[in-house]
Parts: C-alpha cells; structure tokens; sequence
DNA sequence: TAAACTAGTTTACATTATAAACCAAATATT
DNA sequence: AATATTTGGTTTATAATGTAAACTAGTTTA
C-alpha cells in the first residue's frame, strides 16, 4: 500500500537540491543555497550525504581566487528522484479501497 | 520558491495515516497498523503527535470486552494535508527559470 | 594591518523516529 | 485453577537526523 519514501529524500533541504538539479545541468553552491534559503552549514553537510550516496558529483575549482563548489546530478540521482516521486503519489492521491 | 513543509506531516508514517483518514469516516487503531505497516508503539507515539496538533480526534472506546482507538480527522488536519500536498507541487514540479 | 567578507567545513546540540520494554485485561492451555 | 499467550495499546530509552553556531582558510577593503 505504501511504498517506502527513500529517507535521503525525504528531507526537506535535500529534496529541494536534487529538484534544482533535476533542471539544470550543474550549480554552484551559493546558487543553491541562495535558491533553498539554506545556511552554508547545513547545505554542505546534506550536499555530502547526497554525494556519498552517489546521487550527485560535487566538483571543487577555483572562480578567479574563491573556492567554488560546483554540483551535478547523476543518472543515479535522477532515477532516485522519479522513484521518490513516483512513491509519493501513493500518499497524496490514494483512495482507500 | 521552495514553501516550507510542514514537519509535523513530512514524516512517512504520519503522511500515510493522515493520507488513510483523508478518504475514511474513521478509522481503528489496528486497522491502521495493519495498513501502514508500522508497529504499535510508534504508530501510538505518531497518533498523538497529530491528536495534539489537532489534524485528528482520538476517541477511546471498547469494542466488546477489547479497548478501541478511533481516528478521524478534522478540518484543521484537512486543511493542513491540501496545503502540504500543494508545498510538495514546487519539489517535484518545479522547473528552474 | 586590521576589519570585514567569500566560500565553505566541522562539531555540538536539539529534534525526531523507532523499537524494546512495559501495562492491563481477555482468552487459551495444561 | 493456575499459568501462558494474545489483544490493544502506552511509555521510555536509544539511535538517527537535522541544524545553527563556531571554525578554517584565504581575499578584499579601509
């Protein structure tokens, strides 16, 4: 009846990164912290959990002289994404049999 | 851009009552365990949690000789499930501009 | 050269979720 | 008729999670 919610996900802050990054080819760091109204704190430490889990690859460079975070989603991320989604539909439209 | 969710319902056994009592009368304690799937102790901790809030009435009575627990929702916890599901639209819809 | 700012990371604390242990009464077993 | 098991839960202790505050490392500005 109510399929699991994959808890990496199911987080406020992290569901809004991967729905970013569903839409665009890469980001930077402050864009998507100025985009979700995260503190740098918090946004790194989600940005980590959802790397490990391979969901998106973090990549540091250099903008002239500042450190820059640059973020991508991977196909791995994108199918969790659908599938989260796809899961959610049983709780927001389910009719009860 | 990103509406906050309401945490009280962004919890995957707390959705799936609320979504369950969305389209009941009422319902049982057991048959809720039973259709979500959770234990009893955190099915009883998550009930109050929502009865507190007011998205649901609790209403103890004794079906024969055995104690029963009836949950139905109220208008508050109505209101409060259309405007998670409507938050949620900007996760999973959203395209960047 | 000292203050303030950029771009993050680490860590300590608060909140949340959950299972295990418990309770009271009913029924089944020996 | 004791005792064990089941029903229908609640309480509580612990684990997992989320988050802000404090910190690092370097840059710009006054």
């Amino acid at each position: 009846m109510f399929k699991s919610l994959d808890p990496l996900l199911h987080s406020q802050l992290r569901l809004a990164v991967m729905s970013l990054l569903m839409n665009v080819e890469q980001a930077e760091f402050v864009w998507i912290k100025e985009k979700t109204g995260a503190t740098a704190g918090n946004l790194s430490v989600q940005l980590d959990k959802l790397s490990k889990a391979k969901y998106l690859e973090i990549n540091k460079k250099f903008k002239g002289k500042y450190p820059q975070t640059l973020c991508k989603i991977t196909k791995t991320g994108e199918k969790a994404f659908a599938e989260y989604v796809k899961s959610l539909k049983n709780y927001i439209d389910i009719k009860t049999d």
